[in-house]
DNA sequence: TATTCGATTTCGATTAATCAAAATTAAATC
DNA sequence: GATTTAATTTTGATTAATCGAAATCGAATA
């Protein structure tokens, strides 16, 4: 039986929810899980029993939940397909790349595979989507590159840009607009607890501060 | 409300039916429109019932349904969308005209108007799908040239393929084969109605006989 | 340890879409 | 006109996914 878009979903979340969660931390929280989908608390419950009912997750009731090697391998083809298919969309069909996240989200459901491999050739198999995110591979292996964000990089010394962990089209732009897309090279010169902030030299020695939180989204590579 | 990939389903059914009636009809049976969609009969009733309900249909019960002007623009723009896409496989992704179908099938229900728009113009606004079959126009507006079936065509005249309203990959792959697509020139040699069947000469005075039933898959242009 | 509070689970109900089988209707046949 | 038949509708049930609210649990607090 294939998975429903809602299955893929709830598989989707809960693994990009397990990156994200706390060093050590082995489970996530239901109501992490429900909120990241926009769903009731007890909803979600319902439905990852039925997730580890059919061996795609596995279910520690009061504690959280985290997907099974099945689970995994189908959670990553998912993300493989929103990834290429954001690449796409900005590559060959020239959208922004703050505005394809939405259609990715919808057409991660239904590409078939024959359709996900041509994209894969016609883009040479890339290895990351337009925000740096890793594609995962056929066989859903996923490799991310260690990087560090720029609240704990070094001061100082020349990184690039790798990633960019956030979606909203807003911040998208900004990035966009200050030169601090995925593969720039940047240097952070100050951080200042005080005020929240931190002090950039961009690319052509553009100077910039930012708020903390927006630096924790931008992650660059370790040197 | 934005109409479910189900009531999407229907309304094409429903529109394309509508195309298929024997002239003077004005309804689409129950029956036909029930194994279009491969359900069971009560199950389109009580769907259509929900759709004469919601104003996109209009249900005559033991008699059958079609659309209102509603119904026909949001059917008309989900067969938009599946012809575009059909040709947008073949063309950019450079798929075969025969495997385009299924796929087409699912993205019809969820690309955004956006990306149509993007496709439509990369296409450079075509008016016809890679089975000559004509794309409506954003607004919902269906222009069929007058065509007619290699049944009905004079005899002895060239005249241009059209459309091939089969989209049975083996079907397809026959037609290419035979160098029989849309564009190509052609010409009705004889009709046998004892041996059920049409001698063609094709392009390169490639002579042929196919069966009446696959000579009414073929529509060429009146002359 | 007893209490309180936030997170989680359970419960009862709802909606969309479906089926199989029984009942009904309209049209065709005798 | 009566009867048979084929199409259609009705009925009762099922599945997936959801919600809101009540009940419960576990951990931190007093």
């Amino acid at each position: 039986m294939l998975p429903s878009s809602t299955v893929e979903n709830y598989l989707k979340a809960i693994y990009v929810g397990e990156t994200h969660l706390a060093a050590g931390a082995k489970l996530v929280p239901m109501g992490q899980l429900a909120s990241a989908l926009g769903i009731a608390p007890g909803t979600a419950t319902t439905m990852v029993k039925a997730l580890a009912e059919s061996g795609l997750a596995i279910y520690e009731p009061y504690n959280g939940v985290r997907l099974t090697a099945a689970g995994e391998k189908l959670a990553a083809r998912v993300l493989r397909r929103h990834r290429l298919i954001e690449l796409f969309l900005v590559q060959v069909m020239g959208m922004r790349w703050d505005e394809v996240h939405d259609d990715a989200e919808q057409l991660e459901h239904v590409v078939s595979d024959r359709l996900v491999e041509r994209i894969d050739d016609m883009l040479g198999h890339p290895g990351t989507d337009p925000h740096g995110d890793p594609i995962p591979t056929p066989d859903g292996k996923l490799v991310s590159p260690p990087v560090v964000t720029l609240l704990t990089c070094p001061l100082s010394t020349p990184v690039t840009v790798a990633r960019v962990t956030d979606q909203d089209a807003a911040f998208l732009r900004f990035i966009e607009s200050h030169d601090l897309k995925p593969g720039q090279t940047i240097e952070v010169e100050e951080r200042d607890e005080v005020s929240d902030s931190v002090r950039l030299k961009g690319p052509n020695n553009a100077r910039m501060t930012i708020g903390a939180r927006a630096a924790s989204k931008l992650l660059v590579t370790a040197p």
